[in-house]
DNA sequence: CTATATTTTCAGTAATTACTGAACGTTCAA
DNA sequence: TTGAACGTTCAGTAATTACTGAAAATATAG
């Protein structure tokens, strides 16, 4: 199988990216060619159309499959296994975030929250604690509001991001609302 | 110097946390040493406090200035350059994601964009192409969300951000002004 | 201008990560 | 039960990335 050179470039191009976010070249790559394929692959196509390995892409594809990024099927009459890509880019999406904060966000939380507790030695802990404290919050508020996104249906939210600069709006609404109430209470 | 078993556990792990972000654990570990740090450092100090050559340390400052994480000053009667993190975290929280943005949303983007621009060769093309356009526009609309949001004072932001939650309740106020507004005009 | 302090560069090397082919395991049709 | 098709594992190797020390460049005090 031979790649259009309009999909050659983006497999390419998100084989760059994948690397500089700490996914492999090769998994980038699979993944790109999953999502722009219109119909299921199985490893022997992806290995042909991108020319890996077959090891290598059993190892991409198990990798992409501990990121929930894939899906696996089999066609009738055929015991090969097929993977394609989520059709909604909305929940692809949100399960990259989901994993992210699994991964990253959560054992980072969790350090700190330790650190925090720890009692500091000296002068210089008591900063260092400080400054973990201003991160700790920050994450957590992003994370915490992050949650909230999350839980909501794919429907609402593109709604909620199409708004856009209009969240802004709502909340300089919401701070008249407050002056306003506030002026009442005097 | 000895650091602290406290900015000790945290220097490591965002040296670990570092190398899943396509940022070389060196990297981390000075921008974490710098954050936690009460007075700005230079070069020396921080290869005496990670044990990272003089040269190492050298080039991770560099690659710190290029994204814009690190501030540079001069103390009296010190010829040494020294090195802090900006105080306020939700600014390095926007230089961070200003960056990336820079770096990695807005090529891909704009490799979207002449890739839709291309006349589809046939129909797997075409299904390609529609699959880019679904990409192209969530990245587009989460960035154009983010704008809005990073252009805000970070006052302004820390109030928009501690809502959470309660940027979901006005949008659903919103629609109920909607549905009402709508039953109007029957 | 010279000597010295400081920073940067870079070629070589070390360490890490990615990739492959071969061997092994599993499934299933006949 | 056998063997062909398919998937996985893993040891070895290739490729990439990170790191160092030495040398060069730059800056500054005297």
């Amino acid at each position: 199988m031979n790649l259009s050179p309009l999909s050659q470039d983006f497999v390419l191009h998100f084989g760059e990216m994948g690397s500089r976010w700490g996914i492999n070249r090769t998994v980038g790559q699979i993944y790109a060619l999953l999502f722009v394929s219109a119909k299921p692959l199985n490893a022997d196509e992806i290995a042909d159309a991108l020319q890996f390995s077959r090891s290598n892409v059993s190892m991409g594809l198990k990798e992409l499959e501990s990121w929930r990024l894939v899906r696996l099927q089999h066609l009738p009459n055929d015991r090969r296994e097929y993977f394609s890509a989520p059709e909604d880019v909305w929940a692809i999406f949100r399960t990259l975030a989901d994993e992210r904060r699994k991964r990253e966000i959560d054992p980072t939380l969790s350090m700190l929250r330790d650190a925090l507790l720890a009692t500091p030695a000296n002068e210089e802990d008591k900063f260092a604690q400080k400054r973990m404290t201003e991160m700790h919050n920050l994450i957590e508020m992003v994370t915490l509001w992050f949650n909230d996104v999350h839980r909501l249906e794919p429907d609402t939210l593109k709604q909620l991001m199409k708004m856009g600069a209009k969240v802004t709006k709502l909340l300089e609404m919401k701070d008249k609302i407050k002056v306003v109430a506030g002026s009442k209470n005097r």
